[in-house]
DNA sequence: ACCCCACATTGATAAGTGTCGATGTATCCT
DNA sequence: AGGATACATCGACACTTATCAATGTGGGGT
C-alpha cells in the first residue's frame, strides 16, 4: 500500500487541508541532515540503500540517523524493504509530487 | 541586492554546505500557516499585497503573520517595500530555483 | 502637536526537535 | 542455545518554534 497523501491543489489559494498536509513534506526536508540523507538515499536509486551504509558518511550516531529515517518514511518520502538483517531504504514512488507541483503553481 | 544564496548543486552526493542552504528554505515552507502565507503573496503577482490583508484570512494575530513574513523574508523568498504606512510583500526573484533544482534532480 | 493606523519587537509559554548513550528487538550464523 | 550484527526505541538534554498580549516605532492626516 502507499503511504502517499492525496493532496488536492485546486486553482484557489491554498487550502488549509493542502496546507496540513504539504508542511510535512517540506518539513521532513528542512534539515541538513535530513536533506543529505535523503538525497543519499534517492541516488541509490531502485536498488534502494542499507541503513547501515548511511551512519558513517553523514557523521552522526546509529539512533539518530534510524531518527531521521523515520521522520522521512512517516513523510511518505523514503520507503523501507527488510531483507535478513538488513533493511534498504529507497525512494518512495511520486514522493515529491506534491511538493514539485505546489512549487511550480 | 539581492538575499538569494548561491547555491551549488554539483553531481555528486549534496555537499554538506549545500544541505546546509537549502535546508532553511524547506524549514520556510514547513508550517501550514507560512505555506499559505506564501501562497498568498504569490498569488498576488508583481505588485505584491499588503500585510494588513493577511491576517484575517489566515486566522492568525498580526505578531504572528509578522514573525511569519519575517522567516519568509529572511529565506530569500519574499520580499518588502514600504508605501506611506503600509508594507507590499511580493515574491522574491528566482526564490524558489535552488528548491525546485534539488527536487528535480 | 496630536492622534490614529500599520507594522515590528519584546516577553512569555507551551510544544516540538536534533542529538546521543543506553537499552531493546529481530535476524542470522555456528 | 548462544553470540554477533543491524536496526529501533527510550530517556534525557539543550535548543528551537508557533503563538499571543503588551508595548514600541514610524509614517500620515488634521
Amino acid at each position: 500500500m502507499s503511504n502517499a497523501k492525496q493532496i488536492q491543489l485546486g486553482k484557489g489559494p491554498l487550502a488549509d487541508s493542502a496546507a496540513a498536509s504539504l508542511a510535512p513534506m517540506f518539513a521532513a526536508l528542512s534539515d541538513p541532515t535530513r536533506l543529505r540523507l535523503f538525497d543519499l538515499v534517492r541516488r541509490a536509486g531502485r536498488d534502494g540503500i542499507c541503513s547501515c551504509d548511511l551512519t558513517e558518511p553523514l557523521d552522526r550516531s546509529q539512533p539518530t540517523i534510524s531518527h531521521h529515517l523515520k521522520v522521512l518514511r512517516e513523510a511518505g518520502l523514503v520507503e523501507s524493504r527488510r531483507d535478513g538483517t538488513w533493511i534498504w531504504y529507497s525512494v518512495a514512488p511520486h514522493a515529491l509530487d506534491a511538493v514539485s507541483q505546489f512549487i511550480q503553481r
